[in-house]
DNA sequence: GACGAATAGTTCGTCAGCGAAGTATCTTCA
DNA sequence: TGAAGATACTTCGCTGACGAACTATTCGTC
């Protein structure tokens, strides 16, 4: 394996690396450069989806919203409430986004003839035809970055990433506010949690 | 390498597999999976640190604030421009954000003397105490994900994402709106992009 | 030295999102 | 049958952020 060059990361940890301030707690070189690294990976496929969605005319979070309506196991249609719940808006947020999707005419607001409380939500076909749109300009760049590996590299990185995960949907699932101790991960390295 | 259990992102691809849409695109497992654990990593430690500001009495935001305010090279003092550039912020939210944490009492602006357009932003004794109390919150969150990981295998890690994150940093820098193609990358591989 | 361009921040109008409170509808159960 | 309570969504007031326009200062150049 040839030596990499330097990457933004690397010059990330070196700054930071001077001003650590927890006395008990060890700065660790690797383990700051993998979060700075998914960070900036992250980031950058968020600003790639974003301008794709631009290109097509939808905002980033209409992009999102008709994706959420038709990734769904009844494409196109949902109720307001889980797809708040999915895309991680409040009620109010939802309401406000449903409103304005309408208005431009991605999206239609259907009542329930058996509980008019319940709304359903539908894609219009101009939603449907922009989300395509969007997809399409997306293109796959998580395939095209991920290219820089080969297979099986992909594959190490995925089955890494999972023990990770793993780990984190074991956990205490963070709970709200107060932060409760994790079941102790199969430990071996001392979290040294504070 | 025992089996691994399901995680959320291995239903989240068997979910997504029957909805792909795109034909000319092939639809790929490996890729999918990595992105929604990169994702998912993520924003637990972006929850994680929330809470531990919030415990504080800090706004997320707050926190972030001060802590790019202390880990430069010259602790403590910038200007906002740079701050607002290190923080992704417009000017004008950057100009909103220090004039509410200086209401708080966490930030001071001060005035150069030299260059009356410029000003200073200081983190204040109680700005830096509260950001040193969220650092303790926090703990290392990241080590005790990370643990799940030998050493070595934290290695393999940093070197994979490495390679992807220098070549989204040769890359056409994303440039606004249109997308261009990156140069592509090494290539010798189009992996299994099946 | 003085005027035009550049630079540093701020103000303004707007928008998406939040939490809390409100409305309408349905369910439960005495 | 008719409350009391649960559920589904909306409205309201507020906040943080954005882009565009503005103000104040300094730099460059003739």
């Amino acid at each position: 394996m040839p030596a990499l060059p330097e990457d933004a990361a690397d010059r990330h940890v070196a700054r930071w690396r001077g001003h650590w301030v927890l006395e008990n707690q060890p700065y660790d070189d690797t383990v700051e450069a993998v979060v700075t690294r998914m960070g900036s990976i992250m980031r950058h496929l968020r600003d790639h989806k974003k301008s794709a969605a631009v290109s097509v005319g939808l905002e980033s979070h209409e992009y999102e919203t008709l994706h959420a309506l038709m990734i769904r196991d009844t494409p196109g249609t949902a109720s307001p409430t889980t797809l708040a719940d999915e895309l991680g808006l409040s009620p109010a947020g939802m309401s406000g986004r449903l409103e304005s999707m309408e208005r431009s005419g991605y999206v239609r607001r259907t009542t329930d003839p058996g509980d008019r409380r319940r709304l359903g939500v539908e894609a219009t076909a101009e939603g449907i035809d922009l989300w395509r749109r969007t997809m399409a300009a997306r293109g796959s760049e998580e395939e095209r970055i991920l290219g820089s590996l080969t297979a099986r590299e992909q594959a190490t990185l995925s089955r890494l990433l999972k023990r990770i995960a793993l780990d984190i949907e074991a956990g205490p699932t963070v709970a709200d506010g107060q932060r409760t101790r994790s079941t102790r991960p199969s430990s071996q390295t001392g979290p040294s949690d504070s």
